[in-house]
DNA sequence: ACTATTTGACCTAA
DNA sequence: TTAGGTCAAATAGT
């Protein structure tokens, strides 16, 4: 991996970035869902319009203090258009069509459809607590891993074929610290499944709400510091809360860790409902939060704290950081 | 009937 | 050759 890009940043330009990158962006954010809130729906678009170029200008000052340097990473998550992607909805339609048998047909349509993702970019975070990131997941896998005592489930995004949306987590229980999940997303959400910004704050008067990183000069590593109280933070823990009470039954080999929250939030009458919001103004693992430049494909930089996962620049091609 | 999960088979990178 | 990522038929749930 290339050098960091923060590494050898003078602290005055750390803390230029950091202001952008907490205060401007979250700050743009809050604003927006206040004023939202309070507008018709033309204000609100005209609102809209605002912020995002607010969010802009923040990107694109992020991206100069970066000095326009990112790291690439080749991605072999198979894309749209690929040998295997168009006919994976309607393979059963063109099984049935054809002469052919079943399983030569099996056989001809998944080659070159499986990719081994180690050097692919990715996030991991581990959580006490299966908490929701927003996103509606589908599980298509489990499988026991060598040497490791708990399986790990595989999940897509809900939107792979409606949307073509490429995101895909991984989740394991940690074997070392059973009580603990470790979930690791690979690709970005490219679907408009995000959650309404209104519904995770919880109160917009919340000053005091923020999320605090600092980066160690002498280590590049980073620091991050939340507040419990956080608005925005603790909504989004709190908002699956009642659906992790069944983690104890995690000791099973077999326990799918995300199945039961998937379902929560895929619920038409439960707060989070992936399907139709298209905002959101919260972190979120697996989002990004420093947005540089839209023409950045990945800048490996990732940190976990305590079950939030804040990412300093990993874009796919024309998806900003915070999407409002 | 429709949607989601389970699970053995398939496939590929290492 | 094998570990692990993905597929898809079978099954379960609503």
């Amino acid at each position: 991996m290339n050098s960091s890009w923060h590494e050898n940043f003078p602290s005055s330009r750390k803390k230029a970035i950091d202001e952008l990158l907490i205060r401007g962006q979250e700050s743009a954010a809050q604003l927006k869902l206040v004023i939202n809130k309070s507008v018709g729906f033309d204000e609100s678009m005209f609102v809209e319009d605002l912020v995002k170029k607010v969010m802009n200008s923040f990107n694109s000052s992020l991206y100069i203090l970066n000095g326009g340097e990112f790291d690439e990473v080749a991605s072999q998550i198979p894309r749209v258009g690929s040998p295997c992607w168009d006919d994976r909805k309607t393979s059963k339609d063109s099984g049935e069509s054809t002469g052919k048998s079943a399983a030569a047909l099996k056989v001809k349509d998944r080659r070159g459809c499986y990719k081994r993702r180690k050097s692919v970019h990715s996030r991991t975070y581990d959580s006490s607590t299966l908490t929701d990131d927003g996103h509606g997941w589908r599980k298509y896998g489990q499988k026991v891993i060598l040497n490791a005592k708990y399986p790990r489930n595989y999940f897509r995004c809900t939107h792979k074929y409606d949307q073509q949306c490429q995101a895909t987590k991984q989740v394991q229980k940690i074997q070392e610290e059973p009580q603990l999940f470790r979930t690791t997303y690979y690709g970005h959400h490219t679907c408009k499944n995000l959650l309404k910004a209104s519904q995770f704050v919880s109160d917009p008067s919340d000053h005091d709400s923020s999320i605090l990183i600092s980066f160690n000069d002498s280590t590049g590593e980073h620091q991050v510091s939340k507040k419990p109280d956080n608005s925005l933070l603790a909504t989004y823990q709190t908002v699956k809360q009642e659906c992790c009470n069944r983690e104890d039954d995690m000791s099973m080999p077999s326990y799918d860790p995300a199945t039961y929250y998937n379902n929560q939030g895929s619920s038409s009458d439960y707060l989070l409902s992936p399907a139709d919001h298209d905002y959101m103004s919260r972190f979120d693992s697996g989002d990004v939060i420093s947005g540089v430049n839209s023409s950045c494909t990945t800048s490996s930089h990732s940190l976990d704290m305590d079950g939030i996962m804040i990412e300093s620049g990993d874009f796919d091609d024309g998806v900003f950081g915070f999407e409002l």
